[in-house]
DNA sequence: AGCGCCGGTTTCGTTGCGGTAACCAGGACC
DNA sequence: GGTCCTGGTTACCGCAACGAAACCGGCGCT
């Protein structure tokens, strides 16, 4: 139980990372070029997301497409197990929209005293 | 979009830390001593354990009951918020299951290289 | 007096994630 | 020759998470 290959410590161990969620977020639709992950992803920097991208295609979740033209043009589309990552994103979501202010309201009635 | 209010970022924000979501499943059959967490959770060392439940605590996750007894007995419990949380493990135990293999058996192709 | 139990705290150090800023390669365009 | 574009890389740094080991307070037991 709870060493790295179970179940249950795949959250921290895959997509408990700080972008990893928002990129397939932003893949949902199409595959988009590395300019255009950087625009939606406010405050992300280059470095950062080209390391999580690596990471990414490392672990088969997304396939990086370069195409030999100038400008150069890369895109970053989602492999099937990548888009199996959705549902989990979405019930994350869900939970958030449902109890984030709870949660919220609990840390800052604990911090005022 | 994607500010630390975002519901999407909620897996990082909230979760996405290595001990969370494990003793939230210790505790899912009932209270559990400190004691009692520190077992299953093969690996934690007691300050990471008391920083984690305090944590949970101050979000409104876990309740801590300390009895007033010797030698003294503290007991945590989910709170009706931490429960909530329960199906998101589960959809996270699951999505795991069934694809983690694969994600493993892409990095090893991957470092192979 | 000394030991053990429980639930921690303290100290110190390591690791890793994320961020800033500067730089780069290749071609197009002026 | 200089500048812009895309899609990065490199060097450096700070902070927070994580971890190992030692210690502690109160009580009961022997």
């Amino acid at each position: 139980m709870f060493d790295p290959m179970c179940p249950s410590s795949v959250l921290p161990f895959r997509i408990g990372d700080k972008w990893t969620g928002m990129v397939v977020r932003c893949l949902e639709q199409g595959p988009r070029r590395f300019g255009e992950l950087r625009g939606p992803l406010r405050g992300v920097t280059s470095k950062v997301l080209s390391e999580t991208l690596r990471a990414m295609e490392r672990d088969g979740l997304i396939r990086r497409i370069a195409y030999p033209e100038n400008p150069p043009r890369v895109e970053y589309d989602l492999t099937p197990l990548g888009r199996s990552l959705l549902p989990l994103l979405d019930a994350a979501r869900a939970w958030s929209r449902e109890h984030l202010p709870e949660l919220l309201r609990a840390r800052q009635a604990y911090d005022a005293d």
